[in-house]
DNA sequence: CTGACGTCCTGACAGC
DNA sequence: TGCTGTCAGGACGTCA
């Protein structure tokens, strides 16, 4: 259930620590975390041993580090994967997936485990090429280099996360009401707008005052706009309330926490009182999830006929 | 192009 | 106590 906000999270953690970091060893301990790499392009583990990384980029849940072969360690929690910064021969569970040997000129020799349980996330080495639009590829915090316009190659479907500068509002607005499909599918449509997932497209709807099968081609630009303003809201809400964390002690502990529970207006509320009119909240199957929403604020809208 | 659905996966937990 | 069934959902593939 890592969305954008917990991946940053992680991506700040990793910053200091992967940045000019040599990789002195890989250790694949469960082949199934490796489900996105592609194995003709060579073994996962000697495209990374040897090498130096450059950085830790993000775009949506997608994480990435790239190298200084011109590949990239592609990196994707799924729902279950947690990224975790260890000192050597610390004792980790079973679930220990994949194990990283780095060695930074300052920081001394750190090993990075791949912890992931349902093995839904995984890592791959990828080949990069520029970026569609031309911009920045992926938020690196304050990193830069060359790296910076190229992109995984299984990551260039997807679309920016509304938190990146170069996010198109336009195509996005527009992309949205032409469609027929309701309102979260889009949401969750990580080729229309990447980061968000279950928990916080719900809480953006909530906000929003949308239900969730509202259709994207009855939303007049005004709703249109107002939905991703809410989208921006939520995200910035909760990547301010993870920033606590924003530091290698994060990842050092614990990559799970930070879903800002103790904020959620809708996930997870079902059978408690809307926090803004008091009914009840409901929660529906939905597109093999669940979706969480107060019938009274977020009522279905019959579109105005044409 | 669209949407509905299946697949992957395992720990936690309810129920018997 | 110990078993069985159910649930959680991100990304992607398939099919109508």
């Amino acid at each position: 259930m890592p969305e954008l906000p917990e991946v940053e999270v992680v991506r700040a953690g990793l910053e200091p620590v992967v940045t000019d970091a040599f990789v002195s060893g890989v250790e694949v301990f469960e082949p199934r975390s490796l489900k996105r790499h592609v194995p003709a392009r060579g073994g996962f583990a000697a495209l990374i041993e040897g090498r130096r990384m450059l950085a830790a980029v993000r775009r949506g849940k997608f994480l990435w580090l790239p190298l200084d072969s011109g590949d990239a360690l592609v990196t994707h929690l799924g729902m279950s994967g947690q990224v975790l910064l260890r000192a050597p021969g610390h004792e980790e569970s079973g679930l220990l997936r994949i194990r990283l040997h780095l060695e930074h000129p300052d920081h001394g020799e750190y090993w990075v485990n791949f912890v992931d349980q349902r093995i839904f996330g995984g890592m791959a080495v990828d080949a990069m090429a520029p970026a569609a639009d031309g911009f920045t590829a992926g938020y690196a915090g304050a990193v830069h280099g060359d790296w910076d316009v190229l992109i995984p190659s299984q990551v260039a479907h997807i679309a920016r996360d509304p938190l990146d500068p170069a996010f198109d509002d336009a195509t996005f607005i527009a992309r949205l009401r032409s469609t027929r499909s309701g309102v979260k599918r889009a949401l969750l449509d990580q080729r229309l707008v990447s980061g968000i997932g279950n928990i916080y497209a719900d809480e953006a709807l909530w906000a929003a005052k949308m239900h969730y099968e509202q259709p994207g081609n009855t939303l007049s630009v005004r709703r249109a706009r107002l939905l991703l303003t809410e989208v921006r809201q939520v995200l910035a809400k909760a990547l301010a309330e993870g920033g606590t964390s924003f530091d290698a002690q994060y990842v050092n502990v614990n990559g799970a926490s930070g879903y800002f529970s103790h904020s959620l207006n809708v996930y997870g509320q079902q059978g408690k009182p809307c926090p803004r009119c008091g009914t009840t909240i409901v929660r529906e199957q939905f597109m093999n999830r669940g979706s969480h929403f107060c019938p009274h604020c977020q009522k279905l809208r019959r579109p105005r006929s044409a």
